[in-house]
RNA sequence: GCGGGUAUGGUGGAAUUGGCAGACACGUUGGAUUUAGGAUCCAAUGGCCGUGAGGCUAUGCAGGUUCAAGUCCUGUUACCCGCACCA
């Protein structure tokens, strides 16, 4: 027998695969649906590292294993093509973004057609394409009908080197999620979508859905719901202070309020404040430093006292004192709050400076000392009618006092704001809106829809914060769909996130022009049964794309209140050296070289057999021949195949066991032990010393996911009819995984002595019999007291001695 | 600071959830084959002691529960990730 001529076989089993589109989803929707979905990738200049064909891989497995068995699987690929690195890629050489992004995507295609993923070719989407951005604009449009998305004035924050603006989502440490240059501080008339508004619902479904408990647990911090109560403050002035804590039960502990610098009445008391010229000076400060460093944490806490107003606290009516001060956050709560010194650490803090008093409206700490904070246990004191309760009762007992008394109410917070959706940059959806004197902001009627990006060949971005599409003149200055009047489009694209946030949605249906997919392809598609990505996604793409379903569902277009019904998460492929891959690390691997030396499959092997896929994992360039050896040893078995339609006594349980292993295990992703279990069975057929026609076939089958190319290769050379993929996944019994007779240990005292072969039902009575029976047991039970003797079940004897 | 996670041979990693730690691989060593290299095949391979049979020891560290602990409990260290003055 020849050696496996891997390149030849994967590039014959590629072409036909793509001329049969073997496994393009069948437009029948009465079979059985699995809808496996991978996170499309942004296609970069670099081309595909070997990191990303980890989770390709592993859903391809997925998806390959489904179809066997039955299903009607749609396993799709597409572009999230726009985007600043494309453009500033085009920038630097000088060529359109356009071409740059197609150029990448043949590269990232052809990268991935290499790899014989099994994906729905005839489906590929592109975010680029006019065709597919006509329903992100659509889907915009629609959420500015319903008033989700709306344009403000606010501070934003501004990268730098982008020269753009970015979602809270994209800063990470104060720095810009994608370059990690600096993010300052800018105001800015934005677009904004109202995720805010579906914040409880975000978070509340989130218990329904097969999400791994990392994913949500991020999702639930990010949403950071909060439940307590609104408070009303009466103050000199007669203006009310309203502020937002979770800790009714300590009102009577509100020794001073502070607000932030940003808060409305600092201006409206200019003229009551008697120190103004120190709260405008601290004002100022506050308003040039950066968020970052505004959040710094460990720094002094500072602030001004406002002199000449102050507050009364609404249950003991005492005159308390208000300050300004920058660690109370405009953009959360109410940006006021009521300082309960004695029971929270940086009211503490500030009281001590501030020589503020602090009383104990708790027992059980020693607020000299420290803020009582995690104070569940203790009871209420200093308190009029909470004294005596615990916390928990007088957080209820002070919240119905509220709201009986008019002075406040329970509310429940979050931290998730709203979404920051135009970007200053030319790669991207135009949004299809213009401004009118008359009328304001119309959306431009369905029909002109797409509105394309101009093709233009200057764009670069702008110093002064507008999009380089508000240079041209001629496309800006367009007519009001309204009135007709003169009217300006809308300059600004929107980010990145918007392409992504619906595109599983088009794969249903991707050459639909009536609609952005038919209802019945939606019915029948969604949702995704298992959708696979990156962490780094967790709070962007995937709370954005929940976000947007969701509203689609609010508006008729989708069947489902949530996209994905499951959720898992791939681990990093890390360099040879265990740090990340980089280019500038100079770790990259590059998976081209990986198929030309060792092929596809053994590529597809070993991205599986690294390791445990929810954990990062090194790239070992030695590692990735063991699993070249096997696809050759399993091309060899060919050369000791021997007739035989049954599976032959000596192997018929090794056969049972490992389809059952490979087949639970594609499922519980550890398709690493999937195929130690498949190189055991291959170790075993060379121990035996032949392998016969029915467990090659079945063996076949069962490895066919992970190495599609060698597997079809092997079925024709032995003439076992038709393609693999053609076939039915092999079944295995229960009754058949179990051995007849087994190898169980015998323990003295916790520790193993001997070895006893029996039969797997032995009774238990039987099996401590013939333990104590054994030889070796005896050396170590003589002349002793057996206190205790135990059996489990097809594992162990356990004699206790003394 | 808060929340979550991880820690097992020289390396990547297994361990049916409390039941023989180290499956499966890589690497290494020895052997076979080969003109040579490569490839392939066979054997050994956690550590210590022992010629040997075998014994002891071992899952970051220290305790505990149990006939039995990588797995459960208490404490502790290191590293990774997320959030970060969120009232």
């Amino acid at each position: 027998m020849a050696s496996y001529d891997f390149k030849k076989a994967e590039k014959k089993w590629q072409t036909i695969w793509e001329e049969e589109g073997t496994f393009n989803a069948k437009q029948d929707f009465s079979l059985p649906k699995f809808y496996c979905l991978v996170e499309f990738p942004y296609p970069s200049g670099q081309g595909l590292h070997v990191g990303h064909p980890r989770s390709y891989t592993a859903l391809d497995v997925v998806a390959r294993k489904k179809r066997l068995q039955g299903y009607n699987v749609l396993y799709p690929m597409g572009w999230d093509a726009f985007g600043l690195p494309t453009e500033n890629f085009a920038i630097q050489n000088k060529i359109h973004p356009e071409k740059v992004t197609r150029d990448n995507i043949a590269r990232f295609k052809e990268q991935l057609q290499s790899l014989g993923f099994s994906f729905d070719w005839s489906r590929e989407v592109n975010t680029t394409d006019p065709s597919y951005y006509k329903w992100t604009q659509w889907i915009f449009l629609k959420l500015f009908e319903k008033g989700l998305a709306y344009k403000t004035e606010m501070a934003v924050n501004w990268c730098v080197s982008c020269k753009c603006v970015l979602a809270n989502e994209e800063v990470v440490n104060g720095v810009c999620e994608r370059c990690g240059s600096e993010v300052v501080r800018k105001v800015k008339s934005q677009w904004m979508l109202k995720i805010t508004e579906y914040a409880q619902r975000l978070d509340d479904d989130l218990d329904e859905l097969d999400f791994i408990e990392r994913v949500k647990l991020q999702q639930h911090n990010w949403i950071g719901r909060s439940t307590g109560a609104e408070v009303d403050f009466a103050t000199s002035t007669g203006d009310n202070i309203k502020v937002y804590t979770t800790r009714p039960d300590t009102l009577f502990g509100a020794t001073y309020m502070v607000i932030s610098p940003e808060h409305d009445l600092v201006k409206k008391w200019a003229d009551i404040i008697e120190n103004m010229d120190e709260v405008d000076a601290y004002v100022d400060a506050a308003s040039r430093k950066s968020d970052f460093e505004r959040a710094e944490v460990n720094k002094d806490k500072t602030g001004v006292k406002l002199q000449g107003v102050f507050a009364v606290n609404p249950v003991n009516n005492e005159e308390i004192p208000i300050f300004i001060a920058d660690y109370v956050l405009v953009s959360y709560g109410t940006g006021a709050i009521m300082a309960v010194p004695g029971h929270d650490e940086r009211d503490w803090e500030f009281a001590k400076k501030f020589e503020l008093p602090i009383v104990e409206v708790v027992k059980g700490g020693d607020i000299e000392k420290e803020a009582y904070v995690d104070c569940d246990s203790g009871l209420m004191v200093n308190s009029g009618f909470l004294d005596g309760l615990n916390v928990e009762d007088a957080i209820k007992k002070m919240t119905e006092w509220l709201e009986e008394q008019g002075k406040g109410y329970a509310k429940v917070n979050f931290k998730l704001r709203d979404w920051v959706f135009s970007r200053q940059r030319y790669w991207g959806e135009p949004i299809p809106i213009v401004c009118c004197d008359k009328c304001g902001f119309v959306p431009l009627p369905e029909s002109e829809l797409p509105l394309t990006l101009p093709m233009v060949s200057s764009y670069e971005p702008t110093d002064d914060g507008e999009s380089p599409l508000a240079k041209l003149t001629d496309w800006v200055n367009t007519s009001c769909p309204k009135c007709g009047g003169p009217a300006m489009r809308e300059t600004d694209t929107m980010p990145q996130w918007a392409g992504s946030s619906w595109y599983f949605l088009r794969y249903c249906d991707p050459h639909n022009d009536e609609a952005l997919a038919s209802k019945e392809a939606l019915e029948y598609w969604t949702p995704v049964d298992w959708y696979n990505g990156g962490m780094e996604h967790t709070t962007l793409h995937l709370l954005y794309s929940r976000f947007w379903h969701k509203f689609l569902y609010d508006i008729g277009v989708v069947p489902t209140p949530e996209p994905y019904a499951k959720r898992t998460s791939h681990g990093m492929i890390l360099g040879e050296n265990g740090e990340k891959m980089s280019k500038s690390r100079g770790n990259v691997v590059n998976p081209d070289e990986i198929v030309d030396e060792y092929g596809a499959d053994t590529m597809r092997l070993y991205e599986v057999f690294i390791g445990d896929f929810e954990k990062a994992a090194p790239w070992n360039s030695s590692s990735i021949r063991g699993c070249k050896r096997f696809v050759d040893r399993v091309w060899a078995l060919q050369d000791i195949c021997l007739d035989g339609e049954n599976y032959r006594p000596q192997l018929e349980t090794d056969m049972h066991k490992t389809i059952k292993k490979v087949t639970l295990d594609i499922d519980a992703l550890k398709g690493n032990t999937a195929i130690a279990a498949m190189m055991s069975l291959t170790n075993r057929f060379y121990e035996v010393g032949s392998v016969n026609k029915a467990e090659y076939r079945d063996f076949l089958l069962v490895l066919n996911p992970f190495a599609p190319h060698l597997t079809e290769e092997v079925w024709e050379k032995m003439a076992f009819g038709g393609k693999v993929s053609q076939q039915n996944w092999p079944q295995y019994y229960e009754e058949k995984c179990l051995e007849e007779t087994i190898e169980i240990a015998v323990q003295v005292n916790g520790r193993v002595r001997s070895k006893l072969t029996v039969a797997a039902d032995i009774e238990s009575r039987d099996a401590i019999e013939l333990a104590k029976a054994d030889e070796r047991v005896g050396q170590f039970t003589a002349g002793k007291e057996i206190i205790k003797e135990l059996y489990i079940k097809g594992k162990l004897v356990n004699i206790v001695v003394k």
